[in-house]
DNA sequence: TGTACATCAGTGAACGCGCGTTCACTGATGTAC
DNA sequence: TGTACATCAGTGAACGCGCGTTCACTGATGTAC
């Protein structure tokens, strides 16, 4: 077996590749991410890369996974039973998270967000499955806290593909925002999500707009 | 006064942006737009281009004025009277109007998001102040449907914000739709708004999430 | 274990290309007398 | 109204530059006997 040879290729691979998301997290976009410049930043002469990647099109798409592996990794820590147990606990951990993957991965969720609407067919379709992924998550949590406590099933499908508009959306303005400000943002953030759930059931419910909402807790069963 | 001279300056300005406008329409990112390429679209030699404008970023901030322009002139249109009335009906209203933007202006509607993350913060600046201006909007319709109806006030800022990104996050998703989906799609979306709002008034009402919701319709005051 | 050969990650030089921009110009339009 | 001069939108040629990619190479690592 190749064991020296190749493990020093795929750690270059790997350095490649980090040289990449360190020129995005500083605030580079992907379509004016150079060859050169990737290479100069890795200690890489340019044609180098080509050994690992047959094309810069291809790093692009590492790049890519890489950032949805990411976001979905991340995003997954939350725990389903706290979801049911304490609903709110649920969305406020949630919004904790990405303010913590955004913080880290700043330049990643950036590249996700750009490339979501890029020129490479490739890159956007990568990504909105992602994106469909996450907000199936989300959909299974919401059905879970109905079916903890007994409730007629809401829009699921419009309630989270709301919620992960409204996530995406505030981690879009929370880019402009100095960390302070972006702290003080997050329970804003938590109350739009509730407001799309609670709109949700209300709207299960009968609900129209312009109608008042009289709550009622229910237990757990 | 230097009236034709004057007149054509203007016109072949015009027909730059236009043809600029053209290129984004047919898909390409403005990041890739080039300054000979807009010029073989406009059927002029590539330096009568500074006689518009002083640099390829100011072009593109041009294209940027027009786009941010053109969204709010089209989301205007709404009326308040209709939304104070009939706030189901306003918020349908809403959504048929977006998408006839998008269907004549996705170039323009893919500049804006693209370029709200984009490397030159002139954009990005320009981009968040009109989005700011369309929250503002959608926030003084729904105060207006409260007030009509002599409701207590719910938090405008966070049901505003979350409108606005549940319409952009509808519209990316809507860009990769055929246009028969697209139409399908539409009582969704409206759903995800009405979602927002009721949700909104929930909370006001002391709702949490998991709770069930009755709603009691108001008579008009 | 030692030797001869094969593999292949990394290199330096070069390719053709299109980029944004500058410059001296042309010729129609505008202005002054 | 006619003439001489000024303005300025548009042009063709050229600038330096960095782009992605190709190619023949080097030398360390791996393999076979």
């Amino acid at each position: 077996m190749s064991s020296v040879r190749a493990q020093r290729k795929a750690e270059t691979r790997q350095r490649i590749l980090d040289a990449a998301l360190a020129l995005l997290a500083s605030g580079r976009g992907m379509d004016s991410l150079g060859l050169r410049e990737v290479a100069r930043e890795v200690g890489l002469a340019p044609p180098s890369l080509y050994n690992h990647f047959p094309t810069m099109d291809d790093l692009g798409l590492a790049l890519i996974d890489l950032a949805c592996y990411r976001l979905r990794s991340v995003m997954r820590q939350g725990r389903k039973q706290m979801v049911v147990r304490d609903p709110s606990a649920g969305v406020q951990d949630l919004v904790h998270r990405f303010l913590a993957y955004l913080a880290e991965y700043e330049g990643e969720f950036r590249l996700l967000v750009q490339q979501r609407l890029g020129n490479t067919e490739r890159f956007r379709r990568r990504i909105q499955r992602e994106l469909q992924l996450f907000r199936e998550e989300l959909e299974e949590d919401a059905r879970a806290v109905a079916e903890s406590r007994g409730m007629t099933d809401m829009h699921y499908r419009a309630a989270s593909e709301a919620a992960v508009a409204v996530i995406f959306g505030f981690g879009i303005i929370a880019l402009e925002m100095s960390p302070a400000v972006r702290q003080a943002a997050i329970p804003r953030a938590v109350m739009e999500l509730k407001m799309v759930f609670l709109g949700g059931r209300a709207l299960a419910a009968g609900a129209e707009l312009g109608d008042e909402l009289v709550p009622k807790t229910i237990k757990l069963k």
